[in-house]
DNA sequence: AGTATCACGTGATACT
DNA sequence: AGTATCACGTGATACT
């Protein structure tokens, strides 16, 4: 309640689970360079963690999340995932900002299904064998991804519990669970590691602010077998563990072994493994900037009532650490294609034309099959549909373009007819009546200039072209290699890049022609 | 060996594995109308059922599948779920043939990989508490999910046997099960049922071809704790059991409980739960063509060597088939969005641009970071990869089809002004001297219908449509409503379909313009 | 061994 | 309750 708060704060998120923080590590994205309409300061890391805390655990939904600019960032630098050390945090921490920030209305439903147990107190859990001690005080953040690996491990958990020290019966429950048979030891059961630190409670913002304490090693501390819950993923602060319990409460335990107890009770029964995984821990994380602190918090939970020996430890955790590691390696790498994936699917979503766009009814008409026409803008999102639509509008964009090229050549070859048509009447016109009256239609025509030597530059592009590879597309190909920037323009993912036209042309006399057209001339 | 044979596969067949059931009732798609290059007669289901035999089971890689035609038919007639009854387990086969005859190299490596017991060699199992006897010849297909579905079914159901008879200690190994705790019996150990029919090996044809004997009910008959792996998900034939046992032999087991024997034995360790499960199936599963068979086979493994009571059966197991069910639908629904979203990632990347196009070398500078660039044929299929070029393909294809539309408009201004000057010009001639000499340029120029009428038509839908909603795609838009079906057409899908430009237009003074450009006109 | 890919099943969740 | 959606973790697999 008092000093230590900072100190444990800081320890635990030392302790912070490896999945958050290879999600963290993994999207080394720089700031956004766009203007977004709801920029939640994403610049400065202080507010960053600051405003970590205070919300809700929330579900990555796929469909509320900010769509247009974080992918960009994400695309852009996901290639280079070598120089990526110091501003990792930052981008990740603004995106579960911009994704908690729009996702308060479903995240307070899932709070307000989740944390049934009444807030602010202190639930104490007892496992049939073990005893798992946690308090609740729910005010800290936590998310999706958290919350499941934080169940499932907390099932295990109780699972192994169940299992080993009491191996006699296992008379009704708890008996389905389908592990992976391939881990080579029962190890030992593991308790919450967290008792020494739950002296302190209340929300202070941590001391260090510029630096988020996330420290670069995964540690991964729990074996497959005996898992250790609450330490391996356990997220930014302390109140994970009320989450961890209130799930153990909210889940599929029965309720009569669940005793709610004004918490900050010290559990009496915390084996040996937990001290093993947290020194583990400390020594594979020893490289932040709370360097000093995790010796001193180690030493504290080290009372073990547990049954095993001790001799196992070495020969057996050790392999579930290494291969705990490596399967959370495995995790984040396919985190990362996930996260690659989904988000590209979010890009197409805002590349596609939108409901009242004059496209949309063709693409919509050939991707979904025209029923709930009216709720299309609901429709839009989903990733079926969005691949749906996408793959229509690709053809419609290739037809489109096909037809408009062929029409502009058919107008080229119309315009070198007409030009060839006024060389002649020109030169009727000139041998008819020597050189009067000439100057009466040059001036009525604006587009003077370009009757001599346009058709020519036009043509030579297309036409040869179009006749040297055979590809119907070499007119457009000629036409972007200018000013459009494909080559890695976040500017352009904005949901208005179909209507960028900054001159309507309601007079099309003088067009701007040469300014816009520069293709194929030296 | 003999007679009984037929009867047994029909059994068998009855039994097999409610996810590849449902995969076969997902895609009720009509025959493939496109000429595909390699077409396995994908339309009669007797050849559909015999060459279902003898291809090696497959995982469905994404890499290697056939692309162009099959997604088609899926994405029409997914919207459709209601009227799919016959034709389903007909496109399907076709798919999984398509699959299977395109990875080949694959699946060879794969099985090479996964099947190194001795082949035609019976490996008989012996679980440390209980007896798992299977055979394995190794002939007959399965697919990848039905080999995890097993595997992981055998692997649970390892584990309930090596928990629930032997409560005692549980020494090291297996102990991390970590299954869902919300199913509340331990209920009972099963062995696989698959005895009464492993007298008959060799693999013939199967009495009933024109009917695939898939029947429409979903039996799902192993609850959550005691799986009954074999029953459950036993694919077409009984050689599943010789895979099943096979990933027991290759899993994680320790070898020195394997002792080969040549197969063909009946097992004498079954419980009674088998024959339950069976009844169950057969109860659910009556609906199909071979109806009398299933009460024959029943009766058979009905010898019974476990502790268990009979009471438990009603009040627990029937929860956990309806669980199981339940848990299947669900698996079914989200394998069918798996599949869709799937599919339209692959039909993306069948509509990218090749690698010789003019649009690649554009795209996939904005896509990829132009590294690995000579070998990027390889690098387009991967989801990954695809989506990001399809996001820089419809970036591109906008700012061409921008660009080609604005070049257009410039184009049908030149062409009015042009032709304003023609008038002009014919007036001030005719003017100067009366009616001479102009039918001499009318000749040279074959384009001499469209000068007058022409833009005037032109102008009309372009010019007043861009100023009328604002937006620059107005005049494609006026373009495509001609002749291009968007709507569901499944030929548009071909790879080709970047270049079907018929007629390449070498000579553009005749080109036919009213006769693909009749736009706007009434 | 590291770093990818993929399909899969599963629980949470939403809308009907 | 049914029928969807989603993210997630995991094992298999491939290429380095």
């Amino acid at each position: 309640m008092d000093k230590p708060k900072d100190y444990l704060r800081l320890n635990f998120t030392i302790g912070i689970d490896e999945d958050l923080k290879m999600i963290l590590d993994m999207d080394p994205g720089l700031i956004d360079p766009l203007p977004t309409p709801h920029p939640p300061h994403p610049l400065s890391p202080a507010e960053n963690y600051l405003s970590w805390s205070p919300v809700p655990p929330t579900p990555p939904s796929f469909k509320t999340s900010t769509p247009t600019t974080r992918t960009h960032n994400k695309q852009l630098l996901m290639k280079e995932k070598a120089l990526e050390d110091s501003r990792r945090e930052q981008l990740e921490q603004q995106r579960r900002n911009q994704q908690r920030q729009t996702e308060i209305k479903t995240q307070e439903k899932q709070t307000h299904q989740f944390l049934r147990v009444p807030q602010n107190v202190g639930v104490h859990v007892d496992l049939p064998p073990q005893v798992l001690q946690v308090k609740t005080v729910l005010e800290n953040p936590t998310n999706y991804h958290i919350t499941q690996k934080r169940r499932r491990q907390v099932l295990q958990y109780l699972d192994d519990h169940r299992r080993l020290p009491q191996p006699a019966s296992l008379p009704l429950s708890h008996t389905l669970g389908h592990g992976p048979l391939q881990s080579h030891q029962p190890s030992q059961t593991t308790s919450l590691p967290l008792q020494s630190g739950l002296t302190a409670l209340h929300p202070t913002p941590p001391v260090v602010q510029a630096t988020p304490p996330v420290v670069q090693a995964t540690p991964s501390p729990s074996p497959d077998v005996a898992m250790s819950p609450g330490l391996s993923s356990v997220a930014t602060s302390n109140s994970e563990a009320e989450d961890l319990l209130d799930e153990i409460n909210f889940g599929s335990l029965s309720s009569d072994n669940v005793k709610t107890a004004q918490s900050l009770t010290l559990p009496a029964d915390v084996d040996s493994n937990s001290s093993m995984f947290l020194e583990h821990l400390i020594a594979l994380g020893s490289s932040g900037s709370t360097s000093g602190l995790g010796k001193t918090s180690l030493s504290c939970p080290a009372d073990l009532s547990q049954i095993k020996p001790e001799h196992l430890y070495t020969e057996a955790d050790l392999q579930a650490v290494k291969d705990r590691q490596k399967k959370d390696n495995h995790n984040m790498i396919e985190r990362r294609r996930r996260f690659n994936i989904n988000d590209r699917i979010k890009e197409l979503g805002t590349l596609l034309p939108k409901n009242n766009d004059p496209y949309f009814e063709a693409i919509s008409l050939g991707a979904c099959s025209s029923k709930h026409f009216e709720i299309v803008r609901d429709v839009r999102q989903n990733k079926g549909t969005i691949l749906k639509m996408s793959v229509a509008y690709i053809k419609t964009l290739q037809h489109d373009l096909q037809k408009s090229k062929k029409f502009g050549e058919q107008l080229v070859s119309q315009n070198l007819a007409l030009t060839r048509r006024i060389q002649l009447l020109e030169q009727s016109l000139a041998k008819a009546n020597g050189l009067e009256a000439t100057e009466l239609p040059w001036n009525t025509s604006p587009a003077h200039t370009l009757n001599n030597y346009k058709p020519h530059v036009m043509l030579t592009p297309t036409l040869s072209d179009s006749v040297a590879d055979g590809s119907p597309l070499s007119l457009s190909e000629d036409l972007m290699d200018d000013d459009h920037p494909v080559t890695g323009d976040p500017m352009l993912s904005s949901p208005h890049h179909l209507a960028p036209s900054p001159s309507p042309p309601p007079d099309t006399s003088h067009l701007a022609y040469r300014d816009d057209m520069d293709i194929g001339l030296p």
